[in-house]
DNA sequence: CGTTTTTGACCGGCGC
DNA sequence: GCGCCGGTCAAAAACG
């Protein structure tokens, strides 16, 4: 391993995770959208989402189906079908010691829910990207023991570039960055 | 008036 | 099989 300025966080808020974590430092670009200093750790699919990083989204198809809404089949079980696919998108998860609860990451982000955890005496927010075909989602908690710390947990890939309402926006920007 | 937030209901997975 | 738990939807309110 190279000898990252990052350190290993052992404790986790969510108690199912315990062990499956797997600390991954990327660091270097992650850092530069943080103004503040913030501990960062990332994990992947264990086994799928790091290995196969070239994998294809051939989810695309069910997006198709979205339009069929009266076909008899509720809209919500559409998307329990997609959710039956198993979640295989890489998580990056950030812990911030800031007092907002949404740090501005250039993206546009639309809350989708709030549900209070268990183990948690703060509410979590759901938020999503408001992008059309870029569907990442974002989980902000706030720790208990620290209310100043907040855990911002990225799941899936921009298909676009940040902050970018210009024309020149491409979308082949994916394969310039590897999680972001 | 369009978009986002709020909030309760709901569903699937897991444990008992 | 049932209840808990975490994540999402959707309708109305709130916001600009």
């Amino acid at each position: 391993m190279e000898s990252s300025s990052l350190k290993t966080i052992a404790e986790f808020p969510s108690p199912k995770l315990k062990e499956d974590i797997t600390c991954h430092f990327e660091g270097s670009q992650l850092l530069s959208l943080q103004r503040s200093s913030a501990n960062l750790w990332t994990w992947g699919g264990v086994n799928e989402g790091i290995a196969s990083n070239t994998m294809m989204r051939n989810e695309d198809e069910d997006d198709d189906h979205h339009h069929n809404k009266n076909l008899g089949i509720s809209p919500m079980k559409m998307k329990k079908i997609k959710a039956r696919r198993k979640l295989r998108e890489p998580r990056f998860c950030f812990k911030t010691m800031s007092d907002v609860d949404v740090l501005d990451d250039g993206y546009k982000w639309r809350k989708y829910g709030q549900k209070v955890v268990k183990n948690t005496q703060h509410p979590r927010s759901y938020y999503r990207c408001t992008q059309d075909n870029c569907r990442v989602k974002k989980r902000v908690e706030r720790l208990a023991d620290d209310p100043r710390m907040v855990i911002t947990t990225y799941e899936g890939r921009h298909v676009h570039s940040p902050s970018h309402d210009d024309d020149d926006s491409q979308a082949s920007s994916q394969l310039s960055n590897f999680f972001w």
